[in-house]
DNA sequence: CAGACCGAGTGTAACGATTCACGCCCCCGG
DNA sequence: CCGGGGGCGTGAATCGTTACACTCGGTCTG
């Protein structure tokens, strides 16, 4: 019983069904049929054939299986940033709804970065994915399309689709933009930041689309009423060194800030905290998403809802259903909900 | 120009390197060559061949590329729980890593689950992933051996090894442990409740050693001294319901809680806030993990840190550095930090 | 009793890319 | 003019699995 390693010795290689074929005395077509289609082998030979892939730890190789038969049960998905709860409260959606149906995710991060972002997506097809879910970033959606010409199921997350045939899964952002600022306008500011992403990302247009229709509803002139701060970086970090940055310029400082995510909000809070501003006294703060943690902070974020994890669910069901009965594509829009909390509440 | 497919017209099949061959007139050998060894081929003839695969839109068949050569420059990681920023911001870690090498993550959640945590383990087999990183949960340890024993690279995160020759990465959870509890000891708490994940768990069981072994240190009776409220789900909600329990539960209430981690302290501060329960007049608070938000909340959560990013880092290192060089195993250890903030701070 | 049928198992041709031992051609030096 | 390389390409063998047409006893049916 000293033995280090489980299992008979390996001579560097895996064995393969010949393999197991050869120990349990059976052709190698017994030994698929006792992988695949079980019911049709003779109960004794399938015990020889098991005992002889227990023997040898067998274990099936996916490349040559699926080379042959075409077929893999894997999803593809591409998020912009895994460390945002955002997304990952997405994801477990997304898995949660696979997993019903025997299916895996394979998850990846693409930092809103288009390149990376193709590099994963070209990696999903060459593995032959059953099907891709992707928010899109900037570009990404000419491969996202050229994928589907080639028969691979995509289903768009976080983004409204531009062509009636292809699915997807979104929120208003525009909407969602309206809400913040029309909250913002009802508070009695008359001056407001926008701390927001690069516009290339269609979420940070489109809210700030929202943000500019609102004003506008208002006889609001832009150039008076919003200070636009770009953010370096879509995180806590990003969103403190843009508050900072705010604080800092000239001109009249706004008295709220709308926070393209409650991510960056959470740094833009910090950044506050650290300079000794108050919220929602001297700026009032609105955030994007509604995470887990938004209704925790030092002051509680209001910000504006988005049901993550039932978009994750729907996407994934979605791209299961119109490959099982070859569905008529959908495309589901979310609205979002403003829920307030005291960072933006003057009274 | 309305076509609606880019490309050229499918006929249900991706191209292969055969239909690129006949389309640039070259031999299959040629095109392998233009894919994988470009300088070994002339100009003229390189170019002919990337116009075909262009023409064609073709995309390498991954799985029969793996089949013949074998190689795949992939790594599988399973982590307990892909909603908790602990485990997200290592898995940034090992993505940033891989990204280094060219290498791709495929990240899976087993919710602390055993079985599907097997599943995935399995597939990734079966995918024939260059390695494994893996914090393994209860059981699995046996399978990870398995599969190191058939000769697939694996590295523990989060987790110390058992064996001289696995590599792991980890933190001294006993020690943290201890220092949560020293802390609120040194804080003249004599009461204290652990709100903890099931002991199957490792680092439950190790957290929960260095509060059991700091006790006695102090000559404190666990008995007396301690309240173990078992968290029926490691997240926000588990931690919220936990507390909710232990305030209701009979006999003197403790002073000081110490949450198993830092997504289940805020549940517990939730649960603390609704109930009208101040923090840490009545009851002193810390978490694990000091995840981003730690410091942000209402009241500002004592934690003790881990280095999550480069846990993840050291982990994809490791495996990335034994393949090449044949490195010995490693086995890392971290020292926890306490970092304290005013949720366990009496004065 | 012939023929159909059945369950159980066999053997082999794919699947698509890579590899490798060889050809072929052309140029160069002796 | 011949031998020898080098540079470019060729094409068949191969990876491990699955699908499929097939064999082989034996039992049922009319």
């Amino acid at each position: 019983m000293t033995a280090t390693q489980p299992g008979p010795v390996r001579n560097g290689k895996r064995p393969s069904v010949t393999d197991v074929a050869r120990l349990a005395g059976v052709s190698v077509g017994t030994v698929s049929n006792v992988l695949n289609r079980p019911a049709n082998v003779a109960p004794s030979t399938r015990a020889k054939v098991e005992a002889a892939i227990k023997e040898l730890s067998f274990v099936r190789n996916a490349s040559a299986r699926q080379l042959r038969s075409g077929e893999l049960n894997t999803v593809g998905a591409v998020v912009l940033d895994i460390a945002n709860p955002f997304f990952t409260e997405m994801a477990r959606g997304i898995e949660d709804r696979l997993a019903q149906d025997e299916y895996t995710l394979m998850l990846c991060s693409s930092d809103e970065n288009p390149e990376r972002e193709g590099r994963y997506l070209r990696l999903f097809e060459e593995h032959g994915v059953r099907g891709v879910i992707a928010t899109p970033s900037e570009g990404s959606l000419d491969t996202l399309l050229a994928m589907r010409g080639r028969g691979i199921d995509v289903v768009l997350l976080d983004h409204t689709s531009p062509l009636p045939d292809l699915p997807s899964v979104a929120v208003d952002d525009v909407g969602g933009g309206a809400l913040a600022t029309e909250h913002l306008l009802a508070q009695g500011h008359t001056r407001l930041a926008f701390l927001n992403g690069p516009l290339t990302l269609r979420q940070c247009a489109d809210r700030r689309e929202g943000v500019l229709q609102t004003l506008a509803a208002h006889g609001l002139d832009p150039a008076e009423a919003l200070v636009e701060i770009p953010l370096e970086a879509l995180n806590a970090d990003g969103g403190d060194e843009g508050m900072r940055r705010l604080l800092a310029s000239a001109g009249p400082v706004p008295s709220a800030a709308f926070c393209v995510n409650d991510v960056t909000a959470l740094g833009a809070l910090r950044a506050l905290r650290d300079l000794g501003v108050s919220v929602p006294g001297e700026m009032a703060v609105v955030g994007y998403d509604d995470v887990m943690f938004a209704n925790m902070l030092a002051t509680p974020l209001t910000s504006v809802r988005q049901p993550m994890y039932k978009m994750g669910w729907t996407a994934a069901d979605m791209l299961l259903r119109r490959g099982a009965e070859g569905a008529a594509a959908e495309q589901v829009e979310f609205e979002p909900e403003l829920v307030v909390r005291a960072s933006s509440i003057s009274g």
